[in-house]
DNA sequence: ATTCGCAATACTTTTTCGGTATATAGGGAG
DNA sequence: CTCCCTATATACCGAAAAAGTATTGCGAAT
């Protein structure tokens, strides 16, 4: 029993007529014929009752039909959803997002999910040493984070923008109060909140480099996992930190504010990053090609 | 897309290895590669990820897998039911059963049904003209009858069995009451609640020319349509009827009792009977050839 | 570096499928 | 009642598709 003579099938319940499918189907009269003969054969049962006013469904025939129709339709949609699937218009996207890459995360999100509705998206905020773990175990697949200036082993990145690195601070804690931007000197014996650096993909390496070509090395007041906790301890009065120019927007306000840094040349870059080796699926494949 | 690249795919899919499930199959390898290959292209979707260490599914060939086999077994289910119906062993058979026959349907439905239990059974109890009339507009497929001497057209008729036609009375209405069986004489002038006889497969035509053949006409009282009618107008003492032998112990009690005739002949044919035009379904066919 | 295992490709053979021509049956008109 | 018309089934042929055999190509393991 295959499909095509299922399809002959119908396409005769439906006209009531073995000449009339064939027309229907651009085919000729025979191979109906004999597809239906050959069905019926296999089946054991008359499928039809032969008159010369046309053919007319047997009981056999009228329950085929109903479920036949049915079996077609399904067969349709199965081909349907596993080439949206491959096509990337559906499908399940998991995405790791470093928190200071928010402010090039979610937008860029948003406009995927606006042209793909029908891709499931699901994301994780995390720090990154275990989003690495969660892309590596195949948990995540695509990641937003920062990139420094060495290349990180094994990732495709993609950089979707670059940001000044900016000094934020509280008022007590402000290296130049009566300056609009802080030079890099003032930052001399400053203690400082920084981000751990055995991650690849930080800033503060470059950050020391910048320092010490000034002529000091920075006061490292204590060390942090993820922004969000280096922005508690400057609130606090610890020392000051740097970030991305883009996510101090979102952190600014209670008590905290921004400042550029005179001489401090270093740019952060935000990356979409996914793994080099191993499979991409559709919409993952899509979605790193993705242009907002 | 066809039913064989799908059992192919997901046999694939299954031992992970091509070269596994041709052997699962008995086919050869490259067929296999082959069709994976066209279906993949058809539905321009990697489903595999080709490694040397066997063929692992992409999220699509995932999709496609569990559906697919949901899919197969779905087609194999519905062969097997069309199959069913049209052997008979599964479908409907709508039945007509006359009063007086109920001895003899009620076993045979019995039987029948315990040997096909999935054949659905409608029976329908009534007077021979409204069971013919629903035969032939098709709303039932056998009728359990009586059989005159006359052959009813345009039905067959298989004879299931024979009875006796045995005298009903109160002990108010006996013509012989000190005799175990009625001789046919003393008949005369005894009022009679008849079926009445313009269906052909009553047994009053025979009755009436037995009363004849012994010199005198039976005096009717009234004529009804239907068995029990008749038995309630027999306990009013309107008169005395007329039943075959074995559906008396049903109706028997209650102030009624039945009588052999002495020289009544006559016999009566409980008969199953169907169209003799039209389609039999499977099951309708599997009914009427049916030894209990 | 070599070899082994497995999948893909090239090519041949067989089967199946569709097309043309024709036979056959049933119904309606004269 | 006969003829004809319509519609399905059969016969046969050519084309397309599928399976089989032989071989190549690619990775991994030794």
């Amino acid at each position: 029993m295959t499909i095509r003579q299922l399809e002959y099938f119908c396409a005769v319940a439906e006209e009531k007529s073995v000449s009339a499918a064939a027309r229907r189907l651009y085919v000729a009269q025979p191979p109906i014929s004999r597809q239906i003969a050959l069905l019926e054969k296999e089946l054991g049962v008359a499928l039809f009752r032969r008159g010369s006013k046309g053919m007319a469904l047997t009981d056999a025939g009228q329950s085929l039909y109903q479920q036949g129709r049915q079996y077609i339709a399904d067969m349709e949609q199965l081909s349907e959803r596993v080439r949206a699937l491959g096509s990337g218009v559906s499908g399940a996207v998991r995405i790791g997002v470093l928190y200071s890459t928010v402010p090039y995360a979610l937008p860029f999100i948003r406009a995927f999910q606006r042209e793909y509705p029908r891709v499931e998206l699901f994301i994780r905020l995390d720090a990154p040493q275990e989003l690495m773990t969660q892309l590596n175990r195949g948990d995540l697949n695509v990641l937003f984070l920062r990139a420094g200036t060495k290349e990180a082993a094994g990732l495709h990145e993609r950089i979707l923008g670059e940001d000044e690195l900016r000094l934020i601070m509280t008022a007590a804690t402000d290296p130049a109060p009566e300056l609009g931007s802080v030079p890099i000197e003032r930052l001399r014996g400053v203690p400082m909140c920084l981000l751990r650096s055995d991650d690849l993909w930080g800033y503060n390496e470059s950050l020391l480099r910048e320092c010490q070509r000034s002529g000091f090395s920075p006061a490292v007041a204590c060390q942090c996992y993820d922004t969000p906790m280096a922005m508690q301890l400057v609130r606090a009065g610890f020392g000051v930190s740097f970030l991305p120019g883009s996510i101090v927007e979102t952190v600014a306000g209670s008590g905290i504010y921004a400042k550029s840094v005179r001489g401090l040349r270093e740019r952060s870059y935000a990356v979409l990053a996914w793994s080099e080796n191993g499979y991409l699926s559709g919409s993952v494949e899509r979605f790193t090609q993705f242009e907002p």
